[in-house]
DNA sequence: AATAACATTACAGCAACAGGAAGGTCAAGA
DNA sequence: TCTTGACCTTCCTGTTGCTGTAATGTTATT
């Protein structure tokens, strides 16, 4: 299968999966005209990598991932330890955005929002708060 | 005053500075010997960055709130309605963050973490769930 | 004069691709 | 057979907002 019929059927671009072969994710085997030929089993890797960075995680976790996924010996301890961190990251990230929307909010709601030049949304930025 | 005096007092890096003066966000007048030259008006410059970035709003976005905020006949209309569209992507953001979370964090949850090989994580990013 | 602590520019790199150019390959139709 | 168009390839650049690292110049102090 060529790269375009594997990427819609993993639903990623071309783009991605070429460069997923280049930087060694998931690499595709070559035809005699050079072409990257795709089969069933790395178009099921790929999916895979589509959930695993739709759910945030960096390349390099879905390389382990990935290599976990294809070990049948794991632990599935070592999995959910690496979800588990990452959990944490998203959960922080989830409180920074939480506290910095509830500031910028704060201040939009502050803001009348008409032709007048005053602005609490200025003030509060230049430090006047 | 000099760059790096000028950095700490806006509670940022010298390269941060000198990366805003380069991109023409917050300019600073050259000395003889070819040193920037940061007055206090620089430095609120300079701190109104620090707050609006800390608030998620991009280079762009704060290359027109500086602007604004210099223009005394500004509209609070106008910066009410770039700080507005900024918090709808913070909270499509944090939508689609907190949808992610949920997903990952059910998977860790069904995850006994043990040394035995099977694992809902992998299974859910394999799509078998 | 030497040394340290500043300053300068310029280039490389990060993450995870996307866009585009230049060129090779393949299948179908006139 | 020729050509057209839809593929495919590699390579290079750009994105965002800096940070790190030279290599080098200036200032202040000893």
């Amino acid at each position: 299968m060529n790269i375009q019929a594997a990427a819609s059927q993993a639903g990623l671009p071309v783009k991605t999966v070429r460069y997923y072969d280049d930087i060694e994710l998931v690499r595709a085997p070559r035809r005699e005209n050079g072409y990257r030929e795709y089969s069933d089993q790395e178009i099921h890797k790929l999916r895979f990598l589509g959930r695993a960075r739709s759910l945030g995680f960096s390349i390099e976790d879905c390389r382990q991932l990935l290599s976990l996924y294809e070990d049948n010996s794991r632990a599935s301890a070592d999995v959910k330890l690496l979800a588990s961190r990452h959990l944490e990251e998203i959960d922080k990230k989830l409180a920074e955005l939480t506290s910095l929307r509830k500031t910028l909010s704060d201040l939009v709601h502050n803001c009348h929002g008409d032709d007048r030049p005053d602005c609490p949304i200025l003030e509060g930025l230049a430090g006047e708060a």
